[in-house]
DNA sequence: GTCTATAATTTGATAGAC
DNA sequence: GTCTATCAAATTATAGAC
């Protein structure tokens, strides 16, 4: 049960990004937090710096499909579903003292001129949570084009929301987006369906 | 005509942070491209490049401010100047080979842990784009709350869609943004008011 | 106001012993 | 796999001549 050595390289390193920005982020920080030696970072990430980020954009993006699955699964209704993502977010926040959420909006924006390989997986990374979303919305209802813009504009709505909830330190401005949300999924729902609350009860009583 | 030292120092930095961030941008970077000397450049900000980043922030803030007031001022309506927005920032997206459109976002996530002052200017000029977004809906029909929260919205939008299309080399996700906008903000003025439209003709054609 | 020179520190990365 | 020592280069910032 004890983290493995790359473990917790990959999990320092992911800290330290929330905090101080991929290039505010050195590896001697990373070997102290992690800890582990700067020998042992280059054992694992021979590719340095840059392979290290590329791993841990792969670790959140998982991570955080998977939690939005989770509340999904757990949701009564689709617009609930939103809703209590951001909620959570926002938790999230007020617990860590407003410490940036998601390390991979903050590294694409810093790096999407110089690095391709980051740029790259972050593009994955971001399309992989569109999908999610957008294939919750399809079940739910919504019709494919308009649930992938749906889809987009939760991802665009969640990366701006820390954005501002992070400069503010409250998190008033995720809260108004969390408040947006459910007109926005109760639309999409019936406009592609009269329906899709039916089609939705059909598929959680499964 | 020809732009001052402090001038030339300011719109270089900024265009530096767009493509390398801040902590990505030094200051012999900002020396070259001004150009200007190292030296001229602590004479006018002897704050160092903290205070470079609230000179930059604070033009920034403002720029930005006029842009959006310029637009609304020559809407046919006001979901139209949404839209209008955010299909010219993806305009700016693709002449500019995807640099990041605004250095505020940029800054402050990278540093609104370890830096008080660009923090707090920062979420200045985020709040002064609420207000004036807020303001317009209000005029436009919008109910006070509601406008606030749909002000919000569009900044987080803005802020998100940045970062998804500037890591995907595409304006699609922020033409999706642009899509989702025209029923928020029917549905927003027609729910403030039913003369919503009534409003925002008397208050043009004044 | 502009310029050069430089101080003091830190960076990402590598080499090689164990 | 882990460790220490070290490299060359770049960083912010300052000093002081002009």
């Amino acid at each position: 049960m004890a983290s493995s050595t790359r473990e917790r390289i990959v999990t320092a390193t992911s800290e330290l990004i929330r905090r101080y920005g991929y290039n505010g982020t050195s590896l001697s920080q990373v070997s102290k937090a992690a800890p582990a030696t700067i020998g042992s970072i280059y054992h694992f990430f021979p590719g340095g710096k840059e392979a290290l980020a590329v791993a841990v954009i792969e670790s959140t993006g998982s991570v955080y499909r998977q939690l939005f699955e989770s509340i999904v699964a757990e949701a009564d209704d689709p617009a609930a579903a939103f809703s209590h993502f951001f909620d959570q977010a926002g938790q999230l926040l007020i617990e860590t003292d407003y410490i940036d959420p998601c390390p991979i909006g903050t590294i694409a924006r810093e790096v999407a001129s110089t690095s391709e390989p980051i740029r790259r997986v972050a593009d994955a990374v971001f399309d992989s949570w569109v999908e999610a979303a957008s294939d919750f919305l399809v079940h739910s209802g919504a019709q494919p084009s308009e649930a992938h813009d749906l889809a987009t504009l939760f991802v665009t709505m969640t990366e701006g929301g820390f954005i501002l909830s992070r400069t503010k330190r409250s998190i008033e401005p995720l809260l108004a987006v969390a408040r947006a949300t459910n007109p926005l999924v109760a639309s999409a729902i019936s406009a592609g369906s009269p329906t899709g609350r039916a089609r939705l009860d059909a598929r959680v009583n499964r």
